[in-house]
DNA sequence: AGCTTTTTTCTCGACAGTCGAGAAATTAGA
DNA sequence: TCTAATTTCTCGACTGTCGAGAAAAAAGCT
């Protein structure tokens, strides 16, 4: 059933889009957020009164005028109004990074991640949060959002991985772990979700509109994909499917994840490897490889030897067949490459394009377009502030009592 | 970005709202649009005067009144407010059917649909649309929509057949062709795409919400596949990827769309013709086989013929690979199997759940259901009625000058 | 300095919409 | 005939958007 509409939904979804033309273009005057916003000069005086008595945005002191007329008052959030840490976990490090209300990073670190089991690993993440707020002397209670990303399979609603390359199947619950001490949201998203968030998001910057959708796919020890698409109202939507452990070849090569055959069992770190060396593929796979290690595979490949060209090449095919799938079930789209893999592009392209050609899409369709984007950390991150910020500002539009009892 | 709001669009919305409350009830009293929508009982009656002021709803003669108390007024659909034209394609026949306001059907025939190209076949079809609002003594003008449905890839925004079973890469602009004479939007979608829709308007209805999310799976000469979802709001979002033709086996048998290796190739009735006919996979497929061929191809199989078993073995194969994959790009659903092929299930389905079995997210989520639902002609007749009018009330809604004309 | 021009922000009244409360309508039963 | 029950309708309060024009404030010109 639809929902209901009320004029009070009306001044929520028009306070969203004064607050998202803030997050997009920083600093504006009355005039720019209409014309950002296409609302009436008269409404946009009324919203940011609003959301001035409420304390959410401020008038920041006016910069050199320009030209004549009366002075803009420019328009910001206010900084303190609430803050936001995103933790950013990788196979061997956790990152914290605490970044205020108007989107500026204010501290950042990194921790090593322990051994042990989910709930020493969660422990470590609490006391990582902990160690956030202390660094920079913030009350608690004003961080209003830890986001979290990881590799591997995040629930769709519950802050929760269902599985993950190091802990399996074995669920790990980040909103229990920080329900209690914290009042703050949690979230938790696919690594590469993120990446294709941003890259949706840079994409609309540079030329207002482009393509509406798009695929990121993360080469390295796990093979992640994420899809972002602009749906009607411009609202982005993005999916991470669990594309490294679909399955490319029945009764396959042993996967990390016990399955047979994955697409990852053939274009992962570990499966280049055992390919390399003529391991048979139901080998257990090696739970951390060196990039040094696949460099001189890479490197042997580069010089002419056939065994590292043909596990290279598998690769790519594994991953342009995955590919060939994917446009088939989620129509024709651009495919952006990031990932520490991205330095075997070269040794990868081929087979990608093999596995590829053959399908009915692509036939159809045409090649798709497949760009290298190389710097996947910033991305990540990038990815993190969209996805947080939209919802801390819906939250905080949301709680109406909020910027009513602001305002007496 | 963001779609600015305005009170008039508040209108519209739970204009709407009503609308769609009475499409799913029927009649409906003040009281009970009341309770189906949650608005207040006085923005019913501005709603339904102005509607009714419209000419879009009327009230309809009261019923044997039940109980005391002031008698209710029903409201309905005013059924000469326009017409429907329904148009579904298969390999042999054209069915049209006009349909009123109301939603019932006033006039069905069908057409064998004759050989030559796609002109030859746009204008049958355009000249049997003419034949349908003959029949009735039809203004074409109150002819609202066509909504035509297919197998096959649709356009996602355009009425334009991009891939066919019959006309191939051969596009087929519906919109073009009824362009002068019709003044009647047309809609044309992937007919599977339709029996999944109405699957979930049917769990809606049965036990209001149930999975949010479904797979409709076709089986026959060809293999069809749609995907329904009821997002956040409630709106009920569908889509049919190309899933006949992912690519099942890289370098396999000859699909008849011209790639390798495709899912029909190998679970189409061609397919399993040929393999129990041991005939070599590139074979160009047949145009066209009887189900009575098939049928004959199963009874051999149930009397224990091994060759035919494997067909069918294979075939099942195939589709659970193929599901298998969906899962991991789509999240877990469970699966509707419908069409012809539905009378083969017994032969099917060792082969689907062992394609299934083996990967990751069947591992995780658990085999996804596999219900058999018989009927598909009346599936795809109700998809076409759901899709076709809430795009017909929205367009009345939408435009709000007929709902002012009409009213002076 | 004082006036004009220009640009931006603010304010006012008109208009559209929803909602709650209670009035009006209408029937069944005492 | 009266009363209770039930539904529909109406009124005023409230929230929200919009256009027009007033007010503000700086730069340029005389």
């Amino acid at each position: 059933m639809l929902a209901k509409s009320s004029t009070e939904l009306v001044r929520q979804q028009n306070s969203a889009l004064v607050l998202s033309a803030l997050r997009r273009h920083g600093r504006l005057a009355h005039t720019e957020i209409s014309d950002a916003t296409g609302l009436a000069s008269a409404t946009i005086s009324s919203i940011t009164a609003d959301l001035e008595r409420a304390r959410i945005i401020e008038k920041s002191e006016q910069q050199a005028t320009v030209g004549r007329g009366r002075p803009r008052v420019l328009f910001s959030q206010r900084r303190n109004c609430g803050y936001l840490i995103t933790v950013i976990i990788s196979s061997d490090l956790i990152q914290y990074s605490l970044v205020d209300y108007a989107g500026t990073l204010l501290d950042r670190f990194s921790e090593s991640r322990g051994e042990g089991g989910t709930a020493a690993f969660l422990a470590a993440i609490s006391a990582g949060l902990e160690r956030a707020v202390e660094r920079s002397r913030i009350d608690r209670g004003s961080v209003l959002l830890v986001s979290v990303s990881s590799k591997g399979l995040a629930h769709p609603s519950e802050a929760v991985l269902v599985w993950s390359p190091v802990f399996g199947s074995q669920p790990v619950d980040f909103a229990a772990a920080l329900k209690d001490g914290w009042h703050a949201k949690v979230i938790l998203n696919n690594e590469t979700l993120l990446v294709a968030g941003a890259l949706l998001e840079r994409q609309v910057k540079m030329q207002g509109g482009g393509e509406p959708v798009l695929a990121a796919l993360s080469l390295g020890h796990s093979i992640g994909l994420g899809i972002a698409r602009r749906v009607a109202g411009g609202v982005p939507e993005v999916s991470a499917p669990n594309f490294g452990h679909m399955l490319h070849m029945p009764n396959g090569g042993l996967c990390r994840c016990g399955a047979r055959g994955c697409v990852e069992a053939y274009a992962g770190f570990y499966a280049i490897l055992r390919a390399a060396f003529e391991v048979p593929v139901d080998t257990i796979p090696a739970k951390f490889v060196p990039v040094a290690e696949i460099d001189k595979i890479a490197t042997r490949a580069r010089q002419g030897n056939r065994m590292a060209q043909l596990a290279f090449r598998n690769a790519g095919a594994a991953l342009g067949y995955g590919l060939s799938r994917l446009l088939s079930l989620h129509g024709h789209m651009p495919v952006f490459i990031t990932g520490p893999g991205t330095r075997y592009q070269d040794l990868l392209q081929a087979g990608i394009e093999e596995g590829l050609a053959q399908t009915h899409v692509v036939r159809l369709g045409g090649m798709p377009g497949l760009t290298v984007v190389p710097d996947e950390p910033s991305l990540v991150f990038e990815g993190h502030l969209n996805l947080a910020f939209s919802i801390v500002d819906q939250d905080i539009i949301g709680s109406r009592q909020s910027m009513q009892a602001a305002g007496e």
